[in-house]
DNA sequence: AATGAATGAGCATTCATTCAT
DNA sequence: AATGAATGAATGCTCATTCAT
């Protein structure tokens, strides 16, 4: 290898490419980089992070990250849209695994979305949002079209479907799927945000998830 | 102890801050800059803040600030603290004004919940929280103990009141409590947080409000 | 030899430049750098000039730059030979057309002068000069030797003819050119080039001309 | 003393005084970097002159120059007109001496003039107005203020005196008066702004001016 | 207490130039 | 000949903090 801080050839045909690679080895360095922003920026945030220690941990030039982004907030808004869209991407897949009953289904699809929020990652991002929302706005659309929004389509199909079924009565699909989600980040997820102490074993995760199901139920029951 | 660069003794975090006043208008300069400061953090956060824009605000000089506070990160705990004690004292008082029949005090309960912390400060202390959870702990510890503490605590007795009185089934009244407020912040609250478009008229406030407490009967309904 | 930073032999500092052209293409690359580079060198001057900037302009990557010029102090030299080579030409004709009467001729020689030196890419090269005169000493002989120094010699073979026809009285006719030029840049041409408002319009081209011509006759009528 | 760069306090009572100056020794700092910047300017241009070098040359810190100077092109602004105050305030007592004929008056009137314009300073701010032309166009308007518009109202006035004590003949005296400012810059001081080899011996500047003086003399007499 | 000049480390960014492709 | 990613030194400037007055 000719690229003395790069260990190891990427084989694999199918890759991401956000940018232009005429090399085999180009999207890497873009990669690293990304990468490299992506830990920095989740740990200490925008401010609190400097080009320099971006290129030190990615192992590049500083001048070399201005040669795949304009700035700092070009890079940054890069990583941003990366981690939302890889990360968030399972969420949707909540309520997708068919389950025997309705409860387990709903204590399944809670409990996914705790263990789904209270991911590092995900608190890191939510945390940024929060933190540059008046810096940068349009993070938390972003945020909102690969997170949250989606997931809230795939409650609401599924609340809808299980209306039509006589399994439950939802007048307003939208409002009952945002407010599961909402009851789902009742005490383990809001305390996380906050860094406050809370137990977050699988087991207390099932002991919420599982009241949120009951109660959901409760005032959804035809 | 939670502060970054001041190793000094604090018998307790949470603590009321009087500065030493020798003179009649000394704390007025003490106000002056807390007040300047908060301005500033509020709006760009710690880090987009300087030392120098806070002098120019509250129109002292830069050596003064140090006379005052240690350093940025005491005069940022000092400001954060003052304004969570100020501010989130009325939350506590959720719940307090009677009303003839439950659902019409839920539904103040809730309205009043949701008001509260969509208020331009509340919004401006939680984004502050969120967003320098890693490098300042024990922000969360403050607003959770001015702020969702004491509100947790008076809806909790009220519901346990209520329950004694066979209006309401709770048996875990504190889940329930946090439950009623984080049902309180569907949609208004998190997408205000986020900064995404809303609607926050009295009217959606009030829509909220009824389906929170219509939802919560449904739940604990005796 | 004047050039700062390459050491390579020049036989001469004012020679001319050409580039070797195997392909039938190549000439045009290269005097689209030059173009593009002199647009930007007589806008900006030479340190606000980057060699992104020119090869963006130019079209061409910025490595291509340097398969054409040795290095950014290179391609300035050449391109401020060319310029003072195609655009000073003109200057050595003053006096060329035959006028009835001396007056006359005269009038239209410093109407001539006055001209040529406010056009913008005069006053550009004229800036450029001086501004480089420390970093780039050998700009002046090029300026010299293909402007004032041509124009200087034509002017002065005039005077001197028509001082053996009887019209005029120069004993020394070097001198008497030199004065004539430096009177021709009253008012109108010094103002210009430092950019301070002045009347250039024809008439008062025309008009500080006459005086021009009118005073040099006072002084070296026979 | 107590500041280590600064070797001698000034005790002088009377002082410049264009910055704010509460201590004895602030004017000094403030001076001494204007000295510094000066000499860098004059030697390497705007551009090519770095904060850094200032600072170092003037033996104080790189943040010390913003306390005292908005940014570097205040900084430069302010040097430009400190010194095109004090340099060229000379320039106006030109034609003070009085002198027993006009011819010996006229020598010694061009001989300064072209004294003044060859002094090293003098070229390095012409050469500076001509260069930042393009990006600091009030350097020219400081420079006409401060240099040349004094001079010309100086000689225009004398002119006009000679003229009414018939003496001289000049209708448009403040012509006259450019045209003599613009003949005694024949040959030596033209050359010498564009670092051309040139004579600048007093024998030959006597004989420069003497040339001046009769040229104007003939023009003019009446 | 109050001041504000001084500091020097750190910031984001640009630059001319190189070199493997 | 042409490319453009990579480099690392240098740029103008800001910052929290200190300290003599």
């Amino acid at each position: 290898m000719t690229q003395p801080t790069k260990p190891a050839p990427k084989t694999s045909p199918i890759q991401h490419r956000l940018v232009p690679n005429k090399g085999k080895n180009a999207p890497r360095k873009c990669e690293q980089i990304l990468t490299s922003a992506g830990q920095l920026f989740l740990q200490q945030g925008y401010e609190r992070t400097s080009m320099s220690q971006i290129a030190q941990l990615a192992g590049v030039s500083k001048g070399s990250l201005y040669n795949h982004f304009e700035n700092k907030a070009d890079l940054f808004t890069a990583f941003f849209e990366e981690r939302s869209r890889t990360r968030l991407d399972t969420l949707k897949a909540v309520s997708r695994t068919p389950q025997p009953d309705l409860r387990t289904a709903l204590i399944q699809a809670a409990s996914t979305i705790i263990t789904l929020l209270i991911d590092h990652e995900a608190i890191g991002l939510y945390r940024i949002v929060v933190a540059e929302a008046n810096e940068f706005p349009h993070l938390a659309d972003t945020l909102w079209h690969y997170g949250f929004s989606r997931t809230l389509s795939s409650l609401t199909e599924w609340f809808t479907h299980k209306h039509e079924a006589g399994l439950l009565k939802v007048d307003d699909a939208a409002f009952a799927a945002e407010q599961f989600l909402m009851m789902s980040q009742t005490r383990i997820v809001q305390r996380t945000r906050l860094s406050l102490p809370v137990d977050r074993s699988p087991e207390n995760i099932n002991r919420v998830a599982s009241a949120v199901a009951d109660h959901f139920l409760k005032i959804y029951a035809p």
